[in-house]
DNA sequence: CAATAATTTGGAAACGCTTCCAATTTTAGC
DNA sequence: GCTAAAATTGGAAGCGTTTCCAAATTATTG
């Protein structure tokens, strides 16, 4: 008694309804009140509303420590992400917030802040039974620990990240496609040289967009230009130097593609930055469709990845595959979209 | 035995090993294991060495739902933010991340979109035993459950809030003083009409920052013009639009002071839009000094907030609290700081 | 050297829930 | 109307810790 009331004192809130309290109110054992709240189909339906009534009435809440021991699972979902500096994460992190929020599960959230060692370290001790399941958000090594995770069976789903060899579960965009069809529609324009930045090379995605940019390229028999191809990190001042030098080149390109759309902005302000105007001078391109590319002045041309849908749609696989661990799940590639806006145009004809 | 089987081979990992396990092969009770863990005093120095190397022999990791269940707290943090849109709240969880790892708690993230009845919510849920506090990144109707909250005596500290009128642990910068210095720069500059574009007044910060604005003004005997003050809410297109009305002016400002970054960005657009420059034509500057500041072009002269070490002043005082409840702790101001770079400059004499 | 105090350890009772087993009640079948 | 099957419920054994109490060991003191 003078035990419980010492920590009682510290204990913050006044919640102390346990289970035991509700089955004495309700006349029930504990038993019946865990069916109850676990929507066990055994329960004479007249006994669940009574319980169910005094649940409410004494204002119940399910401690989720003890559920977890008992239960064996964490209800709660870890999700790895690289940084929180730039809208794309953000949206992804909105769809997945939105689809946890209908089921109850919880999420824990680790930042790496860039450093690939982190993300093994964290995956390891995450995967030791602090949560259920993994989500990756954009993972850069996932080679060092994808293959314990598939060992030890332990859930996880990767998101934006493909090329492990490994079939897994994964989300990603059509990053070809997409980057196909941005070039492609610049080709038709009328641009004949196209200035390309790519992303962090070790991302899958950035690769796909690459060759889907080349594709194109081919598709309309324009030769590649070494010169036109400037890599980048996916950071705003890559797309910057990166325009900057394409425009030093003695031939510059009169449309620029960057990898995404942070570095698009960085493209944009190199070329203003000359005294050129975009699209009138320089036409520009994204990748992502972050919110803030609607923002910009001129509004930000680009391909839009369902940044959202595809946190949406991880969550629900990993949900799934939590639920039902024995069906398998591939990879499933979401569309892109190409959205025109204002920083495109055909180009100004130089020649005449 | 067959039921363990089962649910043993739909675990996840195969990290089995309890403290019971270390207890045996150390060959000392559970008890002292668990002393052992928890840096007790009580303990033989002979003992705790032997009960170390057995942990790290077996691979021993505790168990998280057990130790919150027994010991009545969940080592867990809640982190309830508006959106992650923009770098201003990844700066904060950067410091709030960076604390939190060198103290073993978790961070939970809620993310509240925007969406002032989500907060409420949340906090109610959470201070429900999900977590043993709460910090609350820049909120917006905290009197709703601030009060709630005090009386239950529910740990937790306000980041970037101020007025509530109760005096209540929280951490914030020095918005009046950072405004009035950026005002008195550009005065001293030779600006004397300085448009000012506000952030949602609904939050404390964006009223200091106008106030300080104000302040500078009434120093240096410029009289307020009602015409060059535009409310914002923090969003990008509120620069663009609020540029767009004071640029429209009959007699229109030399320098725009925008309430955040993200905004200024968007006066940056809305200057080069009508063909002017920055700063040539119009000097800019910001408030945050998000990452983006130091990357577009020009770069963004802004006021720091020193956000990353606002998030871990915060995770210092919040921890501070879990452990000793009782020392009270009040408002902290962090410093601002007025950052220089290319967005400013001195206004072009056009009576000239 | 006995007695007392201090240190160290073992043991067991929670913590709040899930889940299995068995008991009880109800329903169906003939 | 009686038996077998199904539905419903109660009870209890964990889940892996922490923490308190008491026991055992060691050190201290007069």
């Amino acid at each position: 008694m003078s035990k419980k009331g010492v920590s009682a004192s510290k204990q913050a809130t006044t919640s102390k309804v346990t289970i035991v309290d509700v089955a004495e109110k309700a006349g029930v054992s504990l038993g019946t009140v865990s069916r109850v709240i676990n929507n066990d189909i055994h329960v004479a339906t007249e006994t669940r509303e009574r319980v169910l009534a005094v649940t409410k009435e004494l204002g119940y809440v399910a401690n989720r420590q003890a559920r977890s021991l008992a239960g064996g699972k964490t209800n709660t979902i870890g999700v790895i992400v690289r940084d929180l500096g730039t809208g794309y994460i953000g949206e992804i992190i909105r769809g997945i917030d939105s689809e946890l929020n209908l089921s109850g599960v919880d999420l824990v959230l680790y930042t790496t802040h860039r450093m690939v060692s982190k993300e093994a370290s964290y995956v390891a001790s995450l995967a030791q039974g602090m949560v259920d399941g993994l989500l990756l958000v954009l993972p850069r090594s996932p080679v060092d620990y994808i293959g314990t995770l598939m060992e030890h069976n332990f859930p996880f789903v990767l998101i934006d990240h493909q090329g492990t060899g490994t079939d897994c579960p994964a989300v990603g965009a059509t990053n070809w496609q997409g980057a196909y069809n941005a070039t492609e529609y610049l080709i038709k324009m009328g641009h004949q040289r196209i200035g390309f930045i790519t992303g962090s090379m070790d991302l899958g995605c950035a690769e796909d967009r690459l060759q889907g940019y080349r594709s194109a390229l081919r598709t309309h028999h324009i030769t590649e230009d070494a010169e036109l191809i400037y890599e980048g990190d996916f950071l705003q001042t890559d797309g910057y130097t990166g325009a900057s030098a394409l425009l030093d080149l003695p031939n510059p390109p009169t449309a620029i593609f960057a990898s995404n759309d942070v570095m698009a902005m960085g493209v944009m302000d190199a070329v203003r930055n000359r005294g050129l105007r975009v699209p009138n001078d320089i036409s520009v391109i994204g990748f992502d469709n972050i919110p803030q590319s609607a923002m910009v002045f001129p509004t930000l041309t680009t391909v839009q990845q369902p940044l959202e849908q595809m946190g949406r749609v991880a969550t629900q696989m990993l949900l799934g595959i939590l639920k039902t661990p024995e069906k398998e799940s591939g990879r499933i590639e979401l569309p892109t979209e190409l959205l025109v806006r204002n920083s495109t145009s055909a180009p100004i004809d130089r020649a005449g």
